[in-house]
DNA sequence: CCATTGGCATACCGAAAACGTATGGGTTGA
DNA sequence: TCAACCCATACGTTTTCGGTATGCCAATGG
């Protein structure tokens, strides 16, 4: 069952003729009759009453005519379908971010991806940082937004804003009557502490701020998240060091103030994997620029 | 886009491999993963990712699969449909009957027809003798129930019963009172006549019987059914020669007699056009001559 | 570190299928 | 009776397909 016989036999079934289908085919007309009689005896009954004035189709025809037209439409909305997502016009878009950045990027960022990929279906994930590493690994999201960006050989990262630190801690902190904070006011403190990318200390902005300045401060509490940094401060267990747009997630009673003298950020990041070919990281990309732009 | 291929890009997309898609469609490997790429280039985008361990569909893949696999099913189905509309265990059969033969006939009929083609669609249409025969001819009808039979060169006729002739007059009618009407008595009486067909005085059954006994009745009207004939009976217009099963659907003040010594009769036939190739018309004939049987 | 294995891609050749041209045969209508 | 129309058949050419042989690459194991 050829799929160039069923559009053979369509054409012919609605043009009632041999000769004007074949011309519409931009073919001859023996080679299409020869190609009708192939199909009839592949069905194995025939499909067409041959008149002297054209064919006409049989009940056995008529039967067949409904399914061919359907598989012919079927198959030529598959490639389309296929091409349409190869170049991005559809297709699925699935998204994993990190929770501090929910609320500082996706109000501006959803709505322009909208606008730009309308055919395309979003999905957004909140996940962990690890979650977010392993499931661009196995491809069940197609990009991340990371902060700071994660560093793998088979992830490509492109950063696209960053955040200046500031310290959080509670509203009744003695700090938080300074409208910035100078570094040297931390030596000592609690701090409360998120993961070291890689889990080599070395590579943790806030480290690497600490000492350049000389400051020691003792780790009070090691957390996975943003949030539940921002939980332990409030707790008053010590206090955090974080990206200036946590402030939006921020839990009443906490106070962010800029660190004087500290101008060090933290990399907002799109990562994807290295050889995913799928047009809409692109657009993706040049949306989530726009949308961190402002900040 | 050949059927072909997007068969065995179906049969790579599920085996997960060219080799073991190859394998199950009984072919070489080289040969299968040429076609794919000839898909692909069909396409314009990689349907596949090529592993180490085997290929997996992309997205546009993905988009391309559940569409190929409804094509191809549509295909196969469209085939099997058309084959089983040629062998008679689905399609439309088309009935064109005469009201006379309704009563008579269809009760029996019926069920014995959708036990026997239960695939099939049945359409029972009441036509009047001419409608039956355009109807044939244009085949908007596949076979009709006719009494008597339809006289042209292109239908063919199948003789499934005979009905007697028998005489229909009011219920105060002199001749009611006895058993059998001996056709002496029908000379001089006006005549209801029905229509003679092809249009010949002595092609009619009617014509012949009183030709042969020598009775000549005035036609006192002539109409074009049964029904009617009987219509004007009860309304004193005169008598009517009808077929035996005209009974069934006589209104009240109408009896039917015997015609003493005339043994002839009305054929029961089945006609549709000699050159229609449909299988239903055996199993039809089969499934009408049952229902007469008993007549 | 090299050999082996597993999997897909490429090259080439023979076979099958399709297309075009030429032509036949049947019916219709002038 | 002839011309026109339409489908079917025949035959040669070209395209395409499938099989065999082989190459390339990565992962695996000694």
């Amino acid at each position: 069952m050829d799929l160039r016989r069923l559009r053979y036999f369509v054409a012919v079934a609605e043009a009632r003729s041999v000769g004007k289908a074949a011309e519409r085919l931009r073919m001859a007309q023996p080679p299409l009759s020869v190609q009708i009689r192939k199909l009839e005896a592949e069905i194995g009954a025939p499909l067409f009453r041959r008149g002297t004035r054209g064919m006409d189709l049989t009940e056995a025809g008529q039967a067949l005519l409904a399914r061919a037209s359907e598989a012919l439409a079927l198959a030529a909305d598959g490639a389309e379908a296929a091409r349409a997502v190869a170049s991005g016009r559809r297709g699925r878009l699935s998204v994993g971010y990190m929770f501090v950045l929910a609320n500082a990027v996706l109000p501006r960022l959803i709505p322009e991806l909208r606008r730009s990929i309308p055919g395309v279906d979003l999905d957004f994930a909140e996940l962990s940082a690890s979650t977010r590493e392993a499931r661009l690994l196995d491809r069940s999201v197609t990009v991340a937004l990371c902060m700071p960006a994660i560093n793998h050989p088979e992830i490509q990262v492109a950063r696209i804003g960053a955040q200046p630190f500031m310290l959080a801690m509670p509203i009744r902190s003695p700090l938080a009557r300074l409208s910035a904070v100078p570094m040297a006011k931390l030596q000592g403190r609690p701090l409360i502490a998120l993961p070291w990318p890689d889990h080599d200390p070395a590579s943790s902005a806030v480290a690497a701020l600490l000492r350049r300045h000389q400051i020691v401060m003792p780790i009070a509490s090691r957390v996975e998240t943003v949030h539940s940094a921002m939980s332990l401060v409030l707790a008053g267990e010590g206090l955090a060091i974080l990206p200036a747009c946590a402030q939006l997630g921020a839990p009443r009673g906490i106070v962010f103030r800029p660190l004087r003298d500290a101008t060090d950020s933290i990399d907002i990041a799109v990562c994807w994997r290295r050889d995913s070919q799928s047009p809409l990281i692109r657009t993706f990309l040049k949306c989530a620029e726009k949308a961190v732009a402002p900040m």
